[in-house]
DNA sequence: ATCCCAAAAATGAACATTCATTCACTTTCG
DNA sequence: CGAAAGTGAATGAATGTTCATTTTTGGGAT
């Protein structure tokens, strides 16, 4: 018994919150949203907040905790899939599509900002980087059928390279401009060379 | 005359309170930190810094077009050189190393994520990766020959995965880790990657 | 069912700070 | 001497955080 009853309807509640403030936090800023937006927001008094977020430092604490739990079972669909690496590429490319950028960048710039600036906020930050570059690794040891450690001495700076072109193209000013679909398509196709670079490397082994 | 001698003097003092606060505007970000914070930063009393911005928002306008003139500069050097396109990747590569995306990233993602949150800074920001476009298309056009407008048709896209490049390096969490140089490498190898297909649409026409 | 009550959840006024902005005033400079 | 540059205390609004208090909840006894 990790959690007890109660604990469990408290983490359900404190999802509901992080879910009413989302957009609060995107539009005034981490240091711009006042404890008083917040809890508004989130439709309860000031004080009972605090309750579930001693400061603001837990609160993007949890939101990347939040972040990190819908990637993980997003990853874990796609080790669960007949074709990893087809299904992470499904997966990229519907995170670059202009309408999830859209939705997502305005959080994620405020979250790089806080933690380029806050060490601590730096660390998680840097954890759940690291997670992701092992999930993408056990995808890679899935297509390739390489042992884990070549992969990751091989392709660690390609699963960097995704990540940033993933978070450039969420960062990126989001006005309708004719090019928008072009630079989409182009940012798709270099992703898909990283990939193709990653399974060229597996076909010696097993072709 | 665009301007009297003592505009002039105003611009260098506002100049010089740019490199003044810059850090503090970097630590504490753009609500983080407050006018008294600036003022002391810029050795000036609050009411005299007022003077010069007369709000945050003004900050950050001045900012980014410091770094615009920065740029503008350094295209017109790339431009009068002999190989526009090899002094291109010569200073991206600078920009994607190390040192100088510590230095830069923070105020980088501050600016990218107000640009996101406010939409007044988000147009300031869009002007100016217009003209870092249109800067990389004279470098594009000199490089292949081709005429201005073929070039813009097929390669604004290019240009914009270029400038995600950049960002995304310079907004990486960064920490000495050993993969840190790899991912260097491997971003430097796809920019190559993206001006060798720019030049090589230039061939046919010059070769 | 009904009552009871302790623990958990929720409230919002209160407090000490901090902040943005103003302004009457002094100093510097051409 | 007049205009520009510079000062810093004052003001009122806003903010983070606390806490005494009230409401809700859930389950054991009657």
């Amino acid at each position: 018994m990790t959690q007890s009853a109660t604990a469990l309807a408290a983490d359900r509640r404190t999802a509901e919150i992080l879910d009413s403030i989302w957009r609060v936090f995107a539009a005034k800023g981490f240091d711009g949203a006042s404890m008083q937006d917040l809890a508004r927001a989130a439709d309860m008094s000031v004080g009972n907040f605090y309750r579930y977020f001693p400061s603001k430092a837990a609160i993007i604490d949890a939101m990347i905790s939040r972040d990190l739990d819908e990637i993980e079972q997003k990853f874990a669909g796609i080790l669960d899939s007949a074709d990893p690496m087809a299904s992470l590429r499904e997966t990229l490319a519907q995170r670059i599509s202009t309408e999830v950028c859209a939705a997502e960048g305005p959080m994620m710039a405020e979250i790089t900002a806080v933690a380029l600036r806050k060490p601590e906020i730096g660390e998680v930050m840097m954890r759940m980087e690291k997670v992701v570059t092992q999930y993408l690794m056990a995808v890679f040891v899935l297509a390739t059928g390489l042992p884990q450690d070549d992969v990751t001495r091989r392709f660690t700076a390609h699963a960097g390279l995704i990540m940033i072109l993933i978070k450039g193209c969420a960062m990126s000013p989001r006005k309708g401009s004719a090019t928008e679909s072009d630079l989409v398509a182009v940012v798709l196709r270099t992703i898909d060379s990283v990939l193709a670079e990653v399974s060229g490397a597996g076909l010696k082994g097993n072709s």
